[in-house]
DNA sequence: GAAACGATTTGCT
DNA sequence: GCAAATCGTTTCT
């Protein structure tokens, strides 16, 4: 399979983020994620990533159907959804499941292995980079060292042609999972699941913070 | 039409 | 370690 990556290989890629999000997770780590923008080009290797399982996941956004927001959720798998959080941030995720479910896995953090200058600027210009290590630890860490926002949401991440491009790498061999990581309060049994992955002895890897605790509305 | 909340990050005490 | 920043989406009256 290695030499040729063009249309086969999108359809085979295509049919192997049509798995569950919980499959699909662990065989992201390790993969490269690409933005081919005006400003440059930013290359990331996820080394940490979670699965939502969309309308039977009370911490997914997709949880209480379909709407406005999330619909690119319940489309074909390959394509992103990106949402802005607490105003200022951005995070991306990468839809999973066939089509009519709303399953996606969030890129929760990542290694900049190309345009790190480039990484390091876009950082440097939001907040503080403090190290190459902090350039895409946390999803919206990770959004913003790969320059990713709202005109971006949708976008197809098979299309070699396209300004975001997910590069499927072998699975790692092996890779820890726990519980994920600020959604303890939506749900409670939720956080029962470890449907949080990601790769050993990483120190890109996102640090632990306990979930909030419950909240009634 | 109005109110509450959030898959976070950063800065300050 | 704790609380503020900040605003779109969702939900309720």
């Amino acid at each position: 399979m290695g030499s040729s990556m063009s249309a086969s290989g999108a359809a085979g890629a295509r049919a192997q983020l049509s798995a569950p999000a919980v499959d699909v997770a662990p065989h992201l780590l390790g993969a490269l994620v690409t933005t081919v923008l005006p400003d440059g080009v930013v290359t990331v290797r996820l080394t940490e990533v979670e699965a939502y399982e969309g309308e039977r996941d009370p911490g997914s956004h997709a949880f209480r159907g379909r709407s406005a927001r999330n619909a690119v959720m319940f489309g074909p798998a390959g394509h992103l959804y990106v949402y802005r959080h607490m105003g200022l941030h951005h995070c991306a995720n990468v839809v999973t499941g066939p089509d009519g479910t709303a399953s996606a896995v969030l890129l929760r953090a990542g290694e900049v292995v190309e345009g790190r200058d480039l990484a390091f600027e876009r950082r440097t210009r939001r907040g503080v980079a403090r190290s190459d290590v902090d350039l895409a630890r946390g999803p919206a860490r990770l959004a913003d060292a790969l320059g990713l926002d709202l005109t971006h949401y949708g976008a197809d991440v098979l299309d070699p042609a396209g300004v975001v491009r997910l590069t499927p790498a072998d699975p790692p061999p092996r890779w820890l999972t726990g519980p994920r990581v600020g959604v303890g309060g939506a749900g409670g049994d939720a956080t029962a699941f470890p449907w949080r992955f990601w790769l050993a002895d990483e120190p890109t890897v996102s640090v632990y913070r306990p979930a909030p605790p419950p909240r009634r509305r």
